[in-house]
DNA sequence: CGACGCATCTAGACCGATTGATATAAATGT
DNA sequence: ACATTTATATCAATCGGTCTAGATGCGTCG
């Protein structure tokens, strides 16, 4: 069980971060919500919070990484690939369930993202290229459809912003109506570059 | 000299939370680049930090809110209004100037909007507003250049929610990258719903 | 097998600093 | 003179972080 607690912290870190952001939850409130004590955290995390931070980026990029792969390797067309994984993000939003609080493990930590900028070159840095790596799963996926090369840059990137702010909105709206717009209008854009 | 104070402290606060969120930003901060005391802080605002922030939200709700407004105003084609603005706001990552710390005067607050998604009911519900009502001014320059209502409505949000994910991503990267392929990609969508 | 020894991990008391907020007296302006 | 505004001193609570004593796990050797 060496892993075990390490893991749990590191889990409720990335969990709180992402809802409450950075600055907004306390090691104390992670202690708590995870059942460590503080002695552990130092122990596995001794550069503090900040390495905490760190390494909850690095989970969510690899995590939601392996998550947009799925999509994209289970329908031969990007489109349909990229409509089932906005689809299944909209799908937390629907209330009565309380599955929302797993929403975390699917889509981008813009809060994260947006405070780090200004705050830690470290943390941005780390989001910076988490983005990065998003983004080159959708452009692989862009040429494998026969998309020119510039063009699938171009439609990457758009994507990537995109699904950014109709998470954030949605976020905001305690709605997935954003999301379901981007699914909506999506086709046409692709339509149009195809 | 009545408002002087208040404004200086609310105008500061706004750039701040902006930058570095509601919980990343300390009051004493505030009071230290405003050069203001605490007393007046507590007498114009008696309802403390969260109050500040509710302003905060208001103000650049309105100031937005005039910048958008300007822009739909100035063209006749919704087109050529978004493109500017999206210029407008490029403009501001082009660093060498430091007129970036003005960004926050032009451009949507995803950090503060993500922060209280799931910390502050009162202050969720004025980010949800303010997004509605810049959305509203998006549909109302569509509908009178001939979009049909629905498809108004759609891209109005679509709008939203893409310049929000692209002003987060430059803020990000430190780039204006995302702005300027929004402003590339933008009338292919447009195009397509014309 | 049992006992020991050592490294790992846990537990929580504790630290100074800072947080948002309050109270009140002095200053200011009309 | 009197209300408004300012200036601090101060508050309890919490912050991130440190420290150390003890518990636990586990390979080694008698």
């Amino acid at each position: 069980m060496t892993k075990q607690t390490k893991d749990k912290i590191l889990e409720t870190a990335t969990r709180l971060f992402y809802f409450q952001g950075f600055h907004g939850t306390g090691l104390n409130q992670i202690l708590k919500e995870s059942g460590c004590p503080k002695g552990s955290l130092y122990h596995y995390f001794p550069n503090g919070k900040e390495q905490l931070a760190e390494e909850a980026i690095e989970l969510s990029k690899l995590r939601i990484g392996a998550v947009i792969q799925h999509y994209m390797t289970s329908y031969p067309n990007v489109e349909d690939a990229l409509n089932a994984h906005l689809l299944a993000m909209a799908k937390l939003f629907d209330m009565e369930n309380g599955v929302m609080e797993y929403s975390y493990t699917l889509m981008p930590f813009g809060l994260l993202a947006a405070e780090s900028a200004f705050t830690s070159e470290r943390l941005r840095k780390a989001c910076e290229n988490t983005y990065k790596y998003w983004e080159s799963m959708y452009y692989t996926k862009l040429v494998s459809n026969g998309y020119r090369d510039d063009v699938a840059v171009t439609i990457s990137k758009t994507l990537s912003a995109w699904i950014e702010g109709a998470v954030t909105l949605s976020l905001t709206q305690h709605s997935n109506e954003p999301l379901l717009t981007m699914s909506n209008v999506l086709p046409a854009l692709l339509k149009q570059f195809k």
